[in-house]
DNA sequence: GTCTATAGCCTGATAGAC
DNA sequence: GTCTATCAGGCTATAGAC
C-alpha cells in the first residue's frame, strides 16, 4: 500500500504551494494569475490543475501551509517560564523578530483580514491565533491590569503588527528614519510602553 | 470663457468617483473591472474612457477623492485647545469613531499600504498624515514621555486602527463579544492604555 | 504527472455614430 | 458626452497525447 495516493507527487504540490505563497503575499489573490503560479513553479498551467481542484482550492493550500508555520512560530515566543513582566518583555521581543523576518506571513495575514471570507477566517483564528491569544489573554490576567483581557491583547498585537504595516509609508511622515523600522528598535520601544502601562 | 472645459461634465466624472470607491475598498484594484464600475455607474464601459485616462488613471483619482475627505476629517479631532491630557482623550475617542463611522477610508487606506507605490504612498503621506501626524508628535512631546516621537504616534495609532482591522476574525477568539467592536468600548479602552502609560 | 492545444469567457481599451 | 460594437489579449479550466 503506497502512501502517495491520488494526490499525485507529494513533493510537487508542495513545490507549487512554496513558490506561489509569494505571489500571493505581493499582489493578492486577484492579483495572481494561474500563467504567474505555472511560471515560477516551473510547469505547464495544466500541471496546477492535476494537484488542485482549481485556483482557489490552491490558495486556500497555500495559506493553510503558510499558517502552520506561522502557528508554530508563534507559539514558540510564548513557550517560556519566568515573572509575568519578563514573559511580556519576552513575548513583546521576540513576535517583533518574527514579524520583522517573515513579512510574507504578516502581509498575507492582513490580505486575510480584508478579503477573507466567514470560513477562511474561521479557520485562520482556529489554525493559528486561539492558542497564543489564550497565552497572552492569561498573561495579561497575570499582570492585573484592570482592563478587558481580549481587547488588550489585540492592542498588544497591534502595537507591533502596525510598525510593519505602515513601513512603506513611514519614511515620508515627519520624523521618519531608518532605525525605526529596525525590529530590536520596535521592539524595546513596544516593551517599555507596555511595561509604563503596568507599572502604573 | 467657460469654466467646463475639455474634461467633460464634471458632475459625471465626480459620481464616478463616488461610485467606484465602495467598489475598490471591498475588492481593490485588481478586483474590480472597468465593467464593474460602469455598471454602478449605470453608464457604458466607453464613458469612463471620456473621463478618465485609463483604469489606473480613475482608481487614482478615487483614491485622491476619498483621501482628501480623510485628511479633513482627522484634522478636525485635532482642533481643539486644552491640556496635553485632555487633546489625548479627545483625539483616541474622536479618531476612534471616525474610523468606526467610515470604515472605507480605513480599508482603502489599509490596501494602499499594501499595494500602493511610492509615488502613490508619498502623496497619501503628504495629502493625509503630515499634518495630523505633526500634531501627535507635538502631543507627545508636551506629555514629557521618555520615547521617540515618531514611534509613540504610530503606537497610537496602530493601537486604534488594529482593533478595526482585525474586527471581521476577533469573534473566534476566546473572549470576542460583540461589545469590543463599540467603537465607545474601544475608544475608552485605548485613552486608558494611553493615559496608563503616561500616568508614569 | 506533465505536456500542448484550445474552448469559452472576461478584460482593458478604442472606433465611430449620434 | 454617451452610446453600441468590437478588438486583441489574458483569464480559468479542460481534453487528450505521451
Amino acid at each position: 500500500m503506497s502512501n502517495k495516493k491520488s494526490a499525485g507527487n507529494l513533493n510537487t504540490a508542495l513545490v507549487i504551494l512554496e513558490k506561489s505563497i509569494p505571489l500571493f503575499a505581493q499582489s493578492g489573490y486577484a492579483g495572481v494569475s494561474m500563467r504567474d503560479i505555472s511560471k515560477v513553479v516551473g510547469t505547464s498551467g495544466a500541471a496546477l490543475y492535476h494537484h488542485y481542484p482549481d485556483k482557489q482550492g490552491l490558495y486556500l493550500a497555500a495559506m493553510e501551509h503558510a499558517f502552520s508555520d506561522m502557528a508554530l512560530s508563534i507559539q514558540s515566543t510564548l513557550d517560556i517560564k519566568g515573572t509575568p513582566e519578563e514573559r511580556l518583555v519576552h513575548f513583546t521581543t521576540n513576535f517583533t523578530d518574527q514579524m520583522a523576518r517573515s513579512p510574507e506571513l504578516r502581509i498575507l495575514l492582513q490580505r486575510e483580514l480584508l478579503d477573507g471570507d466567514d470560513e477562511r477566517l474561521k479557520l485562520l483564528a482556529n489554525l493559528v491565533f486561539v492558542k497564543p491569544f489564550k497565552v497572552i489573554k492569561e498573561l495579561a490576567r497575570e499582570l492585573g491590569l484592570d482592563c478587558d483581557a481580549h481587547l488588550l491583547a489585540i492592542s498588544m498585537a497591534g502595537l507591533i503588527l502596525f510598525h510593519f504595516e505602515t513601513e512603506s509609508i513611514r519614511r515620508y511622515l515627519p520624523g521618519g528614519l531608518k532605525k525605526h523600522n529596525d525590529p530590536k528598535v520596535i521592539g524595546k520601544h513596544v516593551a517599555k510602553l507596555l511595561t509604563g502601562m503596568l507599572g502604573k
